[in-house]
RNA sequence: GGGCGAUUAGCUCAGUUGGUUAGAGCACUGCGUUUACACCGCAGGUGUCGGGAGUUCGAAUCUCUCAUCGCCCA
């Protein structure tokens, strides 16, 4: 690579295409089977293949692409399988919309020419987000591309079925399930969320057959009573004792419908006396199967009533059909009263509307059995949670866990491999390619709920069930990075999966993203229009100011209020680090090649701490990344770059770079030692400028920066270095502080006294012409009986009293004042540690080391208080 | 009703197994263009670590309790 200079400010556009492209041309991202390494596996969490990148596939992608690139860089054969996900009614929603703005009717379409139309929007917007995951810089093996309805992929989510139907793990059941009305299909109770809703409590009034009387019911749901096949009561409740096994005429509707006893009703509740619907309500239908009732649907699947109904109310939509029950009911005089009332009421996720619960019949999976090994991976710690505290929801729900309806009425996926006789329905064929002689059968319309094709991810996108190669490498995976939000859908069931399918675990470490809220608080979300478009945010920012920006941003399992001004720090960073490297450059000569031969010079002080910040830099940061802390990680990278390399190692070889031959290319090779290791450490979290930056400062011959070898541990550690150098930036910050509170302007040099013992003289000569040259000090006295000169300011720092030369009068009060604050600060601190070291209980307990601290704050305290004391009093 | 999480500077938040003179970024104030960076530098102010109790020599950190907020489950 020719010499080139760094622009004076980082073109993030320019560099982005060109190395993501370089690093496709390499192959880089490509994995291989029959390596001989390690193999380092992520599965991605599939995005809706018509989605959008958002904020949140950022933060989760971002991570995975931490994970991989370090893993990558460690030598490992590092896996990371991307994919997009069919999202059965997401899509199958999207595409009626799209279709009735055409003015077509879903339902006048054949299943196969629905399909058409939905291949067709996949293969228009199926590639989206992909490219989106590029301009991130995932680092993807590409060819190992996988969407859930390829063809190998499908033929392993019906294996999966097929098996379980076999092993007696599926059944088909005509049970309640939770409906949605708008898209006329069953949804799993993962799909609804309950909102408290204002609402009524109405009570009616039921005749008793052949007696003079009523009983009263209350409901939050009138309409449903044209359903009703029982009123029940508790059997210990006095009031109604007489009355079981009477009947009731129904309102509106004239069935006889018996009172019955049943101990599920709440004596408390209401009037203790409840209407049944076995076929619109849970409870209310095993209250109906306990005591054989009549279950009677009252709807159509778009939640209208039907012709169970009498017939003024048929056709009627639900809310509909409330008011007319209640304004008949009203007009009878049947209604008692209505009171507000507040209950939850269950939603569709897709369709936002009050779900029902509808008898219908529907495939279901067995969980009981396939949650044990899942449950004992999370007890045994095969499988670990970070944060740890999700395992307490994870086994929560496993304990509870209900068998999982899989059957969606929908077309838009994988249609169950289920077939019935013509003949006979109660005859079944399950298997893939479907019976022998299929004009004698009918196959089952509906599709698979989508968690039930995602479940088996880990183990189809390697090709399950055929046993190959793949599988063998690189499952299990490594590391799941998902949202929190998906616990039970996904991981939960993929865990259940894998042990039932492979045996093992699908993945080590579930790493448990923040969920992403805006500034309100909201969570991020398309619908809401308030999730900023990421590809903007990439050009506005730079894609590695962006990546850095929200994983500093992004604790361990907490949410996030993320705004794009708390971007400005990450772009602010890279432009440091930027100008710091070409700071350096411009100090080399043309085409200096700077090496890495620490060993071979003599370090000064400077150099000594700088790579043991370094050093400490580097486990610390080792250590963030091993347990997850991605925000750590990224705060110790930035703080040494920042706050130690630039503020000041680069401050100190500024006037180095010009001294001495010898000094200067010590800082040089020093310098670049600290950027080739941080460009190194850096890269996976900002993949484009560090590779970019690699370039002007690698060794020569050195590989590309993406496959070059991690850094795992620097023995560079050096405490007494550290230490003297906390002494001599403490007294330097002492001195700019002087100055800068009597408005001396940094350019001009001050003269400075200090009194001080002969030892720290000593220590003051050894490192005189740094400390100058930082505190822009001109003249400087030291000695053990200096006087306070007439027109100075002071200031006590690591037991040395430093007396700034001043021209002209010095604002005393305001010094005075100051000094009696640290005053009372220095008494406050003493007090506390005194009553410490007076306490017998704590001298004997606390460990050596507290004491030893103690102790010597004690020391240093008591030295500054005595100098402020003395000090004010010369002020005085 | 059960569970989980949060409460630390004006704002947004860090803070690993209890021991730091409790930190960062932003915002704010003053000064500043010196061999990179104004997306910058130097210096500065701000806290009863939600309340209460307990364990401990020692609590932002552990336990209990209360309050407020958020999420999940019923």
């Amino acid at each position: 690579m020719p010499y080139s200079k760094l622009e004076k400010t980082y073109d993030s556009s320019i560099v982005e295409c060109k190395w993501y492209d370089h690093w496709l041309s390499k192959d880089y991202f490509k994995s291989d089977s029959s390596s001989g390494k390690e193999p380092y596996t992520i599965v991605i969490p599939p995005p809706n293949v018509t989605g959008m990148l958002t904020v949140g596939h950022v933060l989760n992608n971002t991570i995975q692409d931490i994970l991989i690139r370090k893993a990558r860089m460690e030598g490992k054969e590092a896996c990371w399988v991307p994919g997009t996900d069919h999202a059965s009614i997401a899509t199958e929603t999207k595409v009626v919309a799209m279709l009735k703005e055409k003015g077509i009717d879903k339902n006048k379409l054949t299943r196969e020419q629905f399909l058409s139309y939905a291949w067709e929007w996949k293969n228009k917007y199926g590639g989206i987000i992909i490219n989106q995951l590029k301009k991130l810089g995932c680092s993807c093996d590409w060819s190992r591309e996988r969407f859930t309805m390829d063809q190998d992929y499908s033929n392993s989510v019906l294996h999966a079925f097929v098996l379980l139907y076999e092993k007696g793990l599926i059944y088909r059941g005509h049970r309640l399930v939770n409906w949605c009305p708008i898209s006329k299909s069953a949804i799993s109770d993962e799909e609804v969320f309950h909102r408290e809703k204002k609402g009524s409590l109405w009570y009616f009034r039921y005749p008793v057959l052949n007696l003079n009387k009523c009983v009263v019911v209350a409901t939050t749901r009138p309409e449903t009573m044209l359903g009703d096949t029982a009123v029940a009561v508790h059997p210990d409740d006095s009031r109604y004792e007489d009355l079981i096994g009477e009947a009731i005429i129904l309102p509106l509707v004239g069935r006889e419908i018996p009172i019955i006893a049943d101990k599920y009703v709440d004596p408390n509740f209401g009037t203790g006396c409840v209407k049944v619907t076995p076929a619109h309500d849970p409870n209310d239908f095993s209250i109906g199967e306990r005591h054989n009732l009549e279950f009677i649907n009252i709807m159509n699947p778009d939640a209208s009533l039907n012709a169970n109904v009498p017939r003024k109310y048929q056709g009627l939509s639900r809310e509909d059909g409330r008011k007319m029950v209640v304004q008949d009911l009203d007009s009878k005089g049947l209604i008692q009263k209505v009171e507000d009332y507040v209950n939850k009421v269950g939603y569709s996720e897709r369709g936002n509307v009050p779900i029902e619960f509808y008898m219908s019949k529907q495939w279901f999976i067995k969980m009981k059995e396939l949650s044990k090994p899942a449950m004992e991976a999370i007890q045994n710690k095969k499988i670990s949670f970070h944060p740890s505290h999700w395992t307490k929801t994870y086994e929560h729900w496993m304990h509870n866990i209900k068998d999982w309806c899989v059957s969606r009425q929908l077309w838009w996926g994988h249609q169950i491999p289920v077939w019935y006789h013509n003949d006979d329905e109660s005859k079944v064929h399950v298997s893939i390619d479907g019976p022998k002689d299929p004009e004698n059968w009918n196959r089952d319309p509906d599709v698979l709920d989508t968690w039930a094709s995602s479940w088996i991810w880990p183990l189809g996108v390697y090709g399950w069930p055929k046993d190959n190669e793949e599988l063998n490498k690189f499952y299990p995976t490594d590391t799941l990075v998902t949202g929190p939000d998906i616990i039970f859908f996904w991981v939960a069931r993929m865990i259940m999966s894998g042990y039932e399918f492979q045996n093992q675990k699908p993945f080590s470490d579930v790493y448990f993203t923040s969920i992403l809220r805006d500034s309100t608080g909201k969570k991020l979300s398309k619908s809401l229009g308030n999730s900023p478009d990421p590809i903007e945010l990439f050009d506005e920012f730079g894609t590695d100011a962006v990546r850095f920006g929200i994983m500093l941003m992004s604790p361990q399992g907490l949410d996030v209020l993320f705004s794009k001004s708390r971007l400005e720090i990450g772009r602010n960073f890279m432009n440091k680090l930027w100008n710091a490297c070409r700071f350096i450059q411009l100090n080399l000569n043309e085409n200096e090649e700077i090496n890495d031969s620490i060993n071979e010079i003599e370090l000064d002080l400077t150099d000594k701490w700088i790579l043991s910040r370094l050093s400490m830099t580097v486990a610390d940061y080792n250590k963030q990344l091993d347990r997850f802390h991605f925000n750590e990680a990224a705060k110790v990278l930035y703080e040494f770059i920042w706050s130690d390399f630039c503020d000041w190692y680069l401050e100190i070889a500024k006037t180095r770079f010009r001294s001495n031959d010898d000094l200067s290319m010590n800082s040089k090779i020093i310098s670049m030692k600290c950027i080739r290791t941080i460009l190194v450490l850096l890269h996976p979290f900002a993949p484009f400028i560090t590779e970019e930056l690699w370039v002007h400062f690698k060794t020569k011959g050195s590989k590309d920066l993406i496959i070059s070898s991690w850094i795992k541990k620097e023995n560079l550690i050096d405490i007494s270095s550290e230490k003297t150098m906390n002494i001599l930036k403490e007294l330097i910050t002492s001195v700019r502080s002087i100055r800068s509170r009597m408005n001396v302007p940094p350019s001009k040099l001050s003269n400075l006294h200090i009194r001080c013992t002969d030892d720290q003289k000593v220590f003051l000569n050894v490192h005189l012409d740094l400390f100058k040259s930082m505190a822009k000090i001109d003249d400087i006295l030291i000695g053990v009986d200096i006087e306070r000169p007439k027109y100075s300011a002071t200031v006590v720092s690591n037991g040395m009293e430093l007396y700034i030369l001043l021209e002209g009068l010095v604002d005393l009060t305001g010094e005075i004042q100051r000094m009696n604050k640290r005053m009372s600060e220095v008494k406050r601190l003493l007090l506390e540690i005194n009553t410490k070291l007076t306490n017998q209980n704590f001298l004997t307990r606390a460990p050596e080391y507290v004491i030893k601290k103690e102790k010597s704050n004690q020391n240093k305290l008591n030295e500054e208080l005595e100098k402020l004391t003395s000090n004010l009093e010369m002020l005085n």
